[in-house]
DNA sequence: CAAATATCTGAGCGTATGTTCATATATTCA
DNA sequence: TGAATATATGAACATACGCTCAGATATTTG
């Protein structure tokens, strides 16, 4: 059954009653907005062209021609997923002449690409 | 410019030479069916609802009506987005009776929601 | 067995997203 | 200044995705 909600009055049953004593506690219902922060940073890394990217700027900086060279793909494209990577605070860059080069925006990010690869290679 | 590609036959330049002494190497261009895996692997965890079930069972197990209650959502997409997260092996489930209990998969998980949730409270 | 409970599943709808294409902006160079 | 280079951007189109709804299993209980 469940139409949609029935909310029978005992929000707190089984899987709550631990949240009262404070020991495996502090590990709450995310609330709405942070979920919604969280997903959206999660989102900029579940597309292949980005983390191909990243894994470009994982070496070193580079300019946004030489990106779309080495992926073969229209520079059009990757200025587009650029900027979701520059939204998304996983990218900085910096201007030289005609040119614009991009680099991981620190190590954070660089560890966090590279634990989760690990993790899949199992 | 850049029509589509040039493929000037120097696939390697600039930013790939470092691999040749293996020091800062090891960071190489994803290749595209790892780009897709690893995607896939964050695409599960960029909806707030699938982030949200992570963030319950953290806690402790659960069934499927008490997460659907407590995230107020139908039993359908709760067991939806359930189906996701199996898929990419974030959960494991028990069943007993008719109740099916969700836990997270390891502490792998676990570490890698909880690294990425403070990263986030900066 | 029939009714109730717990979960799963497929179709369908509305929305989000990645790429292309055309074009805009900015900088270098002749 | 005008042509060429490097990057950014908006519209459009095709695909992917989350939720709802209806219905299918499966298990317990009367």
């Amino acid at each position: 059954m469940a139409k949609k909600k029935a909310e029978s009055g005992t929000t707190d049953d089984l899987c709550t009653e631990h949240h009262h004593h404070g020991k495996t506690a502090k590990i709450l219902l995310l609330a709405e907005t942070e979920a919604q922060r969280m997903g959206e940073f999660f989102a900029v890394l579940s597309d292949p062209t980005r983390l191909r990217l990243m894994s470009l700027l994982a070496g070193d900086e580079c300019c946004v021609c030489d990106l779309a060279e080495r992926l073969d793909m229209t520079e059009s494209a990757i200025s587009h997923q650029l900027r979701s990577l520059r939204a998304g605070r996983l990218v900085s860059y910096r201007k030289e002449g005609r040119q614009v080069f991009y680099r991981l925006h620190d190590h954070h990010v660089l560890e966090l690409y590279q634990t989760v690869r690990e993790h899949l290679a199992e």
